[in-house]
DNA sequence: TAGATATTTAGAATATCATCTAAATGATAC
DNA sequence: GTATCATTTAGATGATATTCTAAATATCTA
């Protein structure tokens, strides 16, 4: 679990997730997004995808990413955990 | 909210919002959870308070710190509203 | 196969973070 | 008021994170 909030603190890669709630995008289409370089924009994505919070899946010549939803519940699971009183 | 994400990625902070799920205490008996020095503790509970995860309060020679659970609700929703499809 | 596009990996620069020791502040008790 | 205990602040250090450019890999098309 460590690995996803760590995922999370960070504003661009929160941003990822809101832009991918609109649907699976490539790469570049969520770049369009964004300011940064591809290279940084993939560190990112890696980031994600070892959170498990998105998954990559190649298209042909694209990649394209989409929310990991099955994994979300979990996850506010834990933190209604963490922060619940019981 | 981003200084809630960012007071979450540690997990020693996170310890210590469970901790003080026991009841509130001072900052020497969180301290006996951890091996860090006191400056290091201070420096945790400041994030957490900058985040308004925790509220400090003095009683005498002591300082309290307890949950803000006002806070904790909104928390939790903000996380869902991240992670839900609508 | 060569060239073009999409994405990742490598390596480096800068910023931020967790931690430390030492010093400062606040409160109590003698 | 001086000593003592609790906590914070200052300043420094090492580790981690974000970002960059350049090079590498993968796929498609002609």
């Amino acid at each position: 679990m460590d690995t996803v909030y760590k995922a999370l603190a960070d504003p661009s890669r929160r941003k990822i997730l809101e832009i991918l709630k609109d649907g699976d995008m490539t790469v570049n289409e969520i770049g369009r997004h964004f300011p940064f370089s591809g290279a940084t924009l993939s560190h990112h994505l890696d980031t994600l995808k070892r959170a498990n919070l998105v998954v990559a899946q190649r298209q042909g010549q694209y990649i394209e990413y989409s929310l990991n939803t099955s994994v979300f519940e979990e996850v506010v699971k834990a933190l209604i955990g963490l922060f619940g009183k019981e």
